[in-house]
DNA sequence: TTGTAGGCGTTATCAG
DNA sequence: CTGATAACGCCTACAA
């Protein structure tokens, strides 16, 4: 199991490296003599160029490209830049540059300018959250245009315009939350509360509730009764009002499932008045560990966002480096929360 | 923000290549003015070695070898091979090479017999599992005398003698596994399930019931009764007849805590008499997974073992290839696992 | 169409 | 003690 290498085809064929590697990139000006003969060999040895020499000498520096939404704004994102660190550090010596770009994400036009600006920087590579889906399929076909790969993390776009997508099954992550409120009630009266902040794509909230429902519907039981409700977060205040009057219209009321980050807003609400109600949400954003802590948010479902991004960019230094192959759909798994196990996931 | 090379130094410093070469390296056989002059430009800039160029040039074969239990007798370490076939495909091109040895997990002899055989071998570098503290500590001198790097994965050893630890936090884990429990139970009494193979260091299941107890003291109340059994399985019909004479004395218990990977054994010990005891284990095998998929076990918590060998091979081959550091102890996540997440942790 | 020469950054060797 | 030089495997450029 020897490792051949150019030279060593080269002398097994009877021609020069150059025209071994003129063969092996199929760069033409070959006679069909000399191709035949080292085709030859070829299909005898097993050839895989070294991936390391071949970096040596490109020494060109790759650009990627992370567009993401403002951590200033939605702390959930956080943890992202973290990760764009660790992904430059470690693949900083063999030529790959890393650029983060914020938007502001309850403006489309702010996605719309910062990914138009971002080409203009024309990197190699771009790893975005396409958001808006329709503004994301613009850009990613003038990234096309422009041959620049694209990968998206945490939101889905059309499997026609992303070569690679990273992020979680949303609809699975639904049960994940369904499961674990049954275990923790038994029974009783479910509240499904989506925050809607205008900008996240309904898609995203819809598929979570879709999968919580038909957990309880496959149980084919009648113990449980289930309503939606759609808030709005702008002020706290008012914020409050309307989930505390919903409650009162549904005053059976023992489990809520919130659909986005934000579970700490609703712990905040409900301590206006004394209750025992599960609360299982999303995210290990600052507020809602001290909760889960606390014991006042029972189950929280993780999206990695760090991870996402690492593994995004990791896939695409790779490619680039070492002409890896990137998958075209990465599920992360979807991992509990409690707290007694959420140390481990703050790394 | 300039890469410097080795020649730039020389250039900067007014000495020639092979000068900065010997006082990066430390081969002594430097003028005091030279090494000054070198030493002062090396504080002023930040130079890191290229690894690429380093590998290119040494062109060595490192050999990795993996020590650990047979997967035929315990299916825990099956899904170990999965990783060391991912990471011998990923670093192949750059000159790892790696060798999987196992041991009968049930004979002290064994895994001495093997690790010396291995040791025969020449191996760079060394993945195990301690599973016999003094045994593994005496092969683990004699790599160091040999000059073998030596991690361990699973099972924790003196700090002395390993560089390098992977693996979870168990103690914590026992509080992940009261964590549960409560949340489903409420209240109740609880039976702690050991079941010693007699190989199983104890230390290993003392610390997961030594999280468990510390979580339900913490919570200060009399709500809950804990009491511990140790079994044997060598028989199925013994076993079941010690648990199910376990259950006659503790007629209140629902629920158990199985402190390793045979909750299967418990579920299927449980059949012979209808019960509604909640079960809390360990280790995505197959058994539980179907178990757990047909609602007879509530929670697994996962111990990852592929993940610790991909990880342990990973750190040891960047550690050779691009003199990447070893973390000393890396703590995995304690991944809670339900009917509804587990087909994400299964890759 | 082909072969050769040179260079990427590092290391090892050898002559000075 | 020091500096020049060759080599690792690959790619590019240029000369034949």
């Amino acid at each position: 199991m020897k490792k051949y290498t150019i030279k060593d085809i080269a002398q097994l064929a009877g021609v020069s490296k150059g025209t071994v590697d003129r063969v092996l990139h199929k760069r033409g000006k070959v006679s069909e003599i000399a191709l035949e003969k080292v085709t030859k060999i070829l299909n005898e040895i097993e050839y895989k160029p070294n991936p390391i020499a071949k970096n040596l000498k490109i020494n060109k520096i790759y650009k990627l490209a992370v567009i993401l939404p403002d951590a200033q704004k939605d702390s959930y994102w956080e943890p992202c830049s973290g990760a764009i660190k660790e992904v430059e550090n470690e693949f900083q010596h063999f030529g790959i540059e890393i650029n983060k770009f914020v938007f502001d994400a309850s403006e489309t036009s702010s996605f719309l300018e910062t990914s138009l600006n971002v080409i203009t920087t024309k990197p190699d590579a771009i790893l975005m959250v396409p958001l808006f889906q329709k503004e994301a399929k613009e850009i990613v076909t003038k990234c096309n245009i422009n041959n620049i790969k694209v990968s998206v993390f945490n939101n889905y776009i059309d499997s026609n315009y992303s070569n690679n997508f990273i992020g979680q099954d949303l609809y699975q992550s639904g049960r994940v939350a369904a499961k674990l409120m049954d275990m923790v009630l038994k029974k009783g009266t479910i509240g499904i509360v989506h925050i809607d902040e205008d900008y996240q794509n309904a898609t995203h909230l819809q598929e979570k509730e879709k999968g919580f429902r038909s957990y309880f519907n496959s149980l084919n039981t009648l113990d449980y009764d289930i309503t939606t409700i759609h808030l709005n977060y702008k002020k706290s205040e008012s914020f409050n009002n309307s989930l505390l009057s919903f409650l009162d219209k549904n005053p059976n009321i023992n489990g809520i499932f919130v659909t986005i980050s934000k579970s700490y807003v609703v712990v905040e609400a409900l301590k206006e008045r004394a209750s025992d109600i599960a609360i299982v949400g999303y995210d290990l954003v600052k507020k809602n560990i001290d909760y889960l802590k606390q014991g006042e948010i029972d189950f929280l479902i993780h999206q990695k966002p760090k991870q996402q991004v690492y593994m995004g960019l990791s896939y695409l230094a790779e490619y680039f480096l070492f002409d890896k192959e990137i998958p075209s759909q990465l599920l992360l798994p979807l991992d509990i929360v409690t707290s007694e196990n959420v140390d481990g996931y703050l790394m």
